[in-house]
DNA sequence: ATGTTATTGTGAAAAATGGAACAATATGAT
DNA sequence: ATCATATTGTTCCATTTTTCACAATAACAT
């Protein structure tokens, strides 16, 4: 089974840059076209799809809508895929209007709040109370939620969310969070993506200078 | 030169969990509690510390003050880091309102945005025009921007960013970004986070099936 | 038809990363 | 004072990831 995670976001890259270079015109692709389009290497993108079992044509490249398809198979994207926010606060709110998850088949089905102030069921994407979550997520059959609760109540609404059935939590909190067995956890740290940022910027200034 | 970006993530990991474990009243740690505390191994705790010439004492752990003061030092949060913020839309300025940046040293001075209706310069963070940005980058020292301005403007104001004397973006648009010379850039790609966790959820149920 | 060329697919080499093991040693117990 | 113990720092080993290199071959040119 592949467990590389790196691997599977140069994936979702290669079908981005797909569709862009669909968009333009083109219909076959080469493997350092892509390559170039992401930012890796030839050998690296025919390496990726060699281990999923794609393949290409001696010296033709690779048919862009047939390989579209193919990731978009392996990614999941063959499917609709709901997704619930949990905590519909700046970031929450902020998600839940977002319009580019649509084109990615991504859909944010509802927002769930403890909050009474933030219910409201006529939204277009409507604000419930938590107490239904466990239920929504029976009957709708959700997979994956997107936490955006305050840091503090972040670890209790995942455990909540997991015992909901959640299979896989977006977390926005900066902190770790344990999950429930069955359950993968992946992170959006905004703060440590600066403080990395930051770290890399100082130091190639620094060794500039030296 | 550390090239390693998950090194630098765990330290800033490190440095969260240190923080939690003061508030909580201890003086000392042991590489084992730090790994436990962010999922790691003791070995690698101590392997990181070592790269960056940190040590502690045998048997005796680490002293968490000295070895916050040697982590915020390497992060470079020994001083507060002035951020701008390049287009005020819905994400732009959920983040400038955000208020966690403060306890990491890291402070959104100003907003910039080519919409004159999104203007405010009597704001806690000015918004101001996108002709003001060059001139306020170099008074300011300013070395780091969150880029936040719809996809298809993004590669241009990445452009301009630079231009203006940034050394790194962090950007939120969902597509690759050529950096000038110079000029490092990370991405939070929410749209991937979400497919790669798909992915992993969609294999793991598969797995567990068979 | 034959030869030339461009590009894939993959096996082997190299580099990077992570983990285990253990000698060195400071601390605390007897 | 001596010993036992716990924990670091670092070396060595295993694994993972990336890159290189090239044989295989399909497309194209002559
Ligand atoms: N706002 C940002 O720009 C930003 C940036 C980076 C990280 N974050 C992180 O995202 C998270 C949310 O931030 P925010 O600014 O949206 O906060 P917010 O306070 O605006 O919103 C949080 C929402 O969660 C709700 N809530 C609280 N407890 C809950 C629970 N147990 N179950 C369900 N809902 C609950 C609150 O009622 C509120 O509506 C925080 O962890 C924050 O650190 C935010
Ligand atoms: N909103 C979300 O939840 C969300 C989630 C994931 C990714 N994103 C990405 O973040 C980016 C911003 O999204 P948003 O929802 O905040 O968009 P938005 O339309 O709300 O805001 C964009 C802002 O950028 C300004 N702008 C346009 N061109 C500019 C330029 N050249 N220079 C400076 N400012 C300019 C606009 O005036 C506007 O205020 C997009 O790339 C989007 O794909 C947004």
């Amino acid at each position: 089974m592949i467990t590389n995670k790196n691997c599977i976001i140069r994936l979702s890259r290669y079908k981005n840059a797909l569709y862009r270079l669909q968009a333009l015109g083109f219909v076959k692709v080469f493997s350092d076209n892509l390559a170039d389009a992401v930012g890796g290497t030839a050998s690296q993108v025919r390496k990726d799809f060699s281990i999923f079992g794609i393949s290409g044509n001696k010296k033709g490249g690779y048919q862009i809508d047939s390989l579209l398809e193919k990731l978009n198979s392996i990614l999941g994207k063959d499917q609709l895929q709901k997704v619930i926010v949990v905590g519909a606060g700046h970031i929450g709110s902020a998600l839940m209007r977002y319009r580019g998850f649509e084109k990615e088949g991504i859909k944010i089905v509802a927002g769930f709040d403890i909050d009474p102030a933030k219910i409201n069921r006529s939204n277009p994407t409507p604000v419930l109370p938590l107490e239904e979550i466990k239920a929504f997520v029976k009957t709708n059959n959700i997979r994956i939620a997107i936490l955006a609760v305050p840091d503090i109540a972040a670890q209790q609404a995942a455990d909540m969310i997991c015992a909901a059935g959640i299979k896989g939590i977006l977390n926005f909190a900066p902190l770790g969070l344990k999950g429930a067995e069955g359950c993968i956890i992946n992170n959006v740290n905004v703060e440590i993506e600066l403080e990395n940022l930051i770290y890399f910027v100082n130091v190639t200034e620094k060794t500039k200078k030296a």
